[in-house]
RNA sequence: GGAGAAAUGGCAGAGUGGUCGAAUGCGGCAGUCUUGAAAACUGUUGAGGGUCACACCUCCGGGGGUUCGAAUCCCUCUUUCUCCGCCA
């Protein structure tokens, strides 16, 4: 959410920074403009009004106990006759700042300068890229060919029990998931970030809080006896341990990492697109978030991408690296990275982390702020990203991996696995 | 799930209708003293809105109500604690 003074003096150069996402903010900002000035007339009306009968009321204290009933209840009268007027104003008041709020939640964070135009994810930019993909013998297969075939992932049996995108891992698969969330979190720990177990599940005020509220409540499963909503991404509970906090400056910047499974909805999904493990409605990640200092946070952000760089490059998968275009880029974000992992018996890119500079954006609507060496309260930079989604991973390390005696295991993480080897 | 008690500033903890945004202690910050630190002493120290700056307004778990006036009274929700029941 972006803050209304800011909006006040930088309408035009928002607008223009908004057109990168092909969104026409003109009529939207003018609104909140013209609202904010009638909500501070309101404000000091209300303010002015309400002062004249806080004066009013202490001197009636002040009659009532020196004995002089007749001029108190003469007071009184007028400001009981005061408080119809009071109420109006008030109401007008909040009338206004419901109106800027839901403007203001329909306004997305302005793109950061390197984000390219564009509109769709084929605009997005190529920024790096590494490792061999490897040319596959004759016969090599798609994952959910290799899942069945090594019998590591039970596609039918999850739906069984529950439906279509929620699978059963098996033996040397479930064994192998449990590696690679151990690996990543082992490498996020050593990274200087703090692991943390968290509830799968978060109130209304913490779906507000990163954004996924209001709007997106269709991708988000919802408890509706409870009121509660199944986490997307671990993003969402890390993120609000910081709703309302006012930090010290000394104390940024805050790293945290946390494993959790991820519900999503996906409506409207379908097709060879949601085959196998490439879009499931139920998987497990390794979230990595940071609380920053404004001036901290690019650099912040490259530490982040070098860091998910080194993982990939110990797992020796063919990845690259995109700077997403406007079009593309989610709504809170200032500039995303999207990771992809090459699978080669699909010939095409899965995403496998996206790390993102939030700048004030979350900050504002969690009133995470810190108090500067001068006393003064500024909102913090909020940044996360996935080190790493495990499902397209695991697909990548099927497909890549594979040989015609079975599918080998990463060196780095055979001390996890205790195998080397599915066959 | 049932019964009872409670929720106040970073923390602890006073405050039961007006002079309370709130005593006191701890903590934090600044200073005095000291070679430096500690101790001691002095001062300072909640948040939001609003203003050029003041003024002023709002906030004592959330929401609503009574009253000229609410931290204080009433209703409701949430949370915490104690006891009982159930339970991984």
């Amino acid at each position: 959410m972006l803050q209304v003074p800011f909006i006040r003096e930088n309408k035009e150069a928002i607008i223009t920074a908004l057109k990168k996402r092909n969104i026409d903010a003109q009529a939207d900002l003018n609104a909140i403009i013209s609202i904010d000035v009638k909500r501070r007339s309101t404000q000091a009306a209300l303010d002015f009004l309400r002062s004249e009968m806080n004066v009013a009321s202490k001197k009636i204290g002040e009659l009532f106990k020196s004995g002089n009933a007749a001029e108190a209840n003469e007071l009184k009268n007028g400001v009981s006759a005061q408080k119809a007027e009071e109420k109006s104003l008030a109401d007008d008041l909040n009338s206004f700042n419901e109106q800027l709020q839901e403007l203001l939640y329909k306004i997305p964070n302005i793109p950061n300068d390197l984000v390219p135009a564009g509109s769709t994810e084929d605009d997005n930019e190529e920024v790096f890229s590494e490792g061999e993909v490897p040319t596959l013998f004759d016969g090599a297969l798609p994952h959910w060919e290799l899942a069945k075939k090594y019998d590591i992932i039970d596609f039918e049996l999850g739906t069984k029990i529950t439906g279509a995108g929620f699978p059963v891992y098996k033996g040397k698969g479930a064994r192998l998931q449990r590696a690679l969330i151990n690996y990543f979190l082992d490498k996020n720990t050593a990274a200087g970030y703090i692991e943390h177990q968290v509830p799968h599940l978060v109130n209304e005020a913490s779906g507000f809080g990163t954004g996924q509220l209001p709007d997106k409540e269709g991708q988000m499963y919802h408890v509706g006896i409870d009121d509660l909503y199944l986490i997307p991404t671990a993003e969402v509970p890390v993120t609000n341990f910081f709703r309302d906090n006012l930090v010290n400056e000394s104390e940024l910047p805050i790293l945290c990492t946390a494993y959790t499974p991820c519900f999503r909805r996906e409506a409207g999904s379908y097709g060879a697109h949601v085959r196998g493990l490439n879009r499931l409605h139920q998987f497990d990640k390794v979230e990595i978030v940071r609380v920053e200092h404004p001036k901290n946070s690019y650099a912040a952000l490259d530490g982040m991408v070098d860091h998910v760089k080194e993982i990939l490059q110990e797992l020796k998968l063919p990845y690259r690296i995109l700077r997403l275009c406007g079009g593309d880029l989610g709504f809170t974000s200032a500039l995303t990275y999207d990771f992809e992992v090459f699978s080669t018996a699909q010939d095409r890119w899965l995403e496998i982390s996206s790390v993102s500079n939030f700048e004030t954006f979350q900050a504002n609507r969690l009133k995470l702020r810190f108090k500067d060496k001068e006393g003064k309260k500024q909102l913090a930079h909020t940044l996360n990203g996935s080190s790493l989604a495990l499902p397209r991973v695991l697909a990548g390390i099927l497909e890549n991996y594979q040989t015609p005696e079975g599918i080998k295991i990463p060196e780095v993480l055979v001390p996890y696995t205790g195998f080397d080897m599915i066959d």
